[in-house]
DNA sequence: ATGAAAGCGCTAACAC
DNA sequence: GTGTTAGCGCTTTCAT
């Protein structure tokens, strides 16, 4: 652990300058100064001027942690991506990290602070911690994982927090996620129109997104009488070799296929490695969709067919909402719409 | 722009509890409840315990913006991203965020809390922001900047900064870097031993970091007498579809090559792309070798060679760099290993 | 072992 | 137009 238990403290020796020696220096008092450079029309202008300038050769700013005491303000956001304990592996997945980027964004544009940090998925319990003890005004949490009733009751305490992800069964607290059942259904139907009949899908149904995209493969098959095939779904983790781990199983279970639904792209690619190794052609032998259309989506050979979070529009929406939550007014869960970016991944040969 | 002005008030009516609060329902003063809180010894244990669970039962934690006033303390870093102005397209480089996901496990251990906040490149006045407003005890500064002067202007006024780059002459500020030379050189050397003569190198050599790689491949070709042609230096930038824009200002230039070293995995990938429409094979005409290796390295096709840099040690330097500087400790500049993965995109085939 | 009081750096009545 | 004063939520002498 190595915890530095030290410094914490701020510079000893050179004292940080503060209003009163902007005030002393000025020649006025400590509310003038205030004043001024909150830019107050009550202070003569060639004085407030003359205070901005001083402060700003100074590069004399005030001291924001005291200034939200007194206001009870705070304009800091926290933003929460928990990650697996035994892998750690979270913040690496190119998906969790573009949200990340789209927050901050939208953040900086509404003039909030970005408290970021990472808590293990079993202690969720500190995600409000930094609401609790006033850092932050709301929490957004990236990815709900399985813990339903923990954010239900942080919820009922009053913590204004939003979540990316999927809408459950009586869920108090508000989530903005894609329309997974419609992603599920967008991909399959795509493979089905182009001729596949067998297609098997890959990913972890515990997590509720995926059960989503899985209820959406259902519905397409049944949308186009295909028969469904238990055999055709895979388990597969979102983790490092996931996709190698699938596509073992399916080989194991010596099923036909002629087409791979993938939770993400990642596992899509992967899975694409080892359809090479066994000799199998992409598109031509086994069509292939993957999910999420991270950014090497497209540099992947054969570039691949994906399925489009609106990435930017989740940011902006999970910032607007938390705002509003924290502004008292009715917020509800959002479903935002997602996408099939059409590659050769897919194309059709059949 | 759609600026909210409103909310930043904590919800008005629920109004939080307090230190008084716990202190009346236990009967105690708000010096005892400080005190058995932060686990003295001066209070009697009943006493401290009572107040413990009275505390945890109703959710209470110490405001740590009035702890922190108190205290003159603040457990708080900045990590700064600049984005390039025109594209915003920064924080979507695969590398930058691995380096977010390394230093926010550093500074949790720690027991620091990460602002993070993307700046423009061009107004990298704002980087030293959050610590003249005292929202963090120092800064972390990653990624791309030709600001030289800015920053050591910033170190000039006190400024407990560390930067993520290479190091320059007469620097005042404390980088951490990889050994960008090295990893010129290693992947210079690499396609050399394997028979490569006509080595192109991709990359924007008016950055400090790729100056040094580019070093490293001129010192790798010198060495092994091979003859530098300039006609093979090709800028390219990190972005969007920089690869694209290199290989085709390469192939216009019509010169032989049979082998690439480009500056980032992205650039090596897009360039791959292009070489298979050229009808070119990767390994068997030309050797590829990026840079970073990004977590889809292994998954592309072919398996990309690149140069590692350590991103977990890199984070864990850049924290302990800082919170030596704000310790008052000599802190020099590091430059971190950098490792040759070999994978199948620069196997031997001559 | 506990409480009263002062003060961290700032803002906002309220005076003049 | 500017200064005086009280107080944001907490910690810490200094009393008792």
């Amino acid at each position: 652990m190595n915890r530095k238990v030290a410094p914490t403290e701020s510079t000893a020796d050179q004292r940080r300058l503060q209003m009163a020696d902007i005030a002393r220096l000025a020649g006025v008092s400590t509310s003038t100064v205030s004043r001024a450079l909150s830019g107050s029309k009550l202070v003569n202008e060639e004085t407030r001027n003359r205070i901005a300038d001083l402060a700003r050769s100074l590069n004399y700013t005030i001291n924001i942690g005291a200034q939200n005491l007194r206001l009870k303000q705070n304009r800091t956001v926290a933003v929460v991506v928990p990650y697996d304990n035994t892998t750690r592996q979270h913040l690496s997945d190119p998906f969790f990290l573009s949200i990340l980027g789209s927050l901050a964004d939208a953040l900086t544009d509404r003039g909030f602070d970005m408290l970021l940090s990472r808590v293990d998925s079993e202690q969720l319990d500190s995600i409000s911690l930094p609401y609790d003890t006033g850092r932050a005004i709301g929490v957004i949490l990236i990815g709900q994982w399985r813990h339903h009733d923990q954010l239900n009751k942080i919820t009922a305490r009053g913590v204004p927090i939003v979540v990316w992800g999927a809408q459950l069964e009586r869920q108090m607290y508000v989530t903005i996620g894609s329309d997974n059942v419609a992603g599920g259904l967008l991909a399959t139907e795509h493979l089905i129109q182009n001729g596949r009949k067998k297609i098997a899908f890959f990913g972890d149904v515990k997590l509720p997104e995926v059960a989503s995209r899985f209820a959406g493969y259902q519905q397409a098959l049944a949308a186009h009488q295909l028969p469904f095939d238990a055999q055709l779904v895979v388990p597969a983790s979102f983790l490092e070799n996931g996709g190698n781990i699938a596509m073992a199983e399916l080989t194991a279970r010596n099923v036909e296929y002629d087409a791979l639904f993938c939770c993400s792209d990642l596992l899509a690619m992967s899975a694409i490695n080892i359809l090479r190794d066994q000799n199998k052609l992409v598109p031509e032998d086994v069509a292939v969709v993957g999910y999420d259309d991270i950014e090497l989506a497209r540099y992947f050979h054969p570039p691949l067919t994906t399925i489009r979070q609106p990435i930017q529009t989740a940011g902006l929406a999970l910032v607007d909402s938390l705002l509003n939550i924290i502004d008292q007014q009715t917020v509800t869960p959002q479903l935002l719409p997602t996408e099939l970016i059409f590659r050769s991944s897919s194309a059709v040969t059949k």
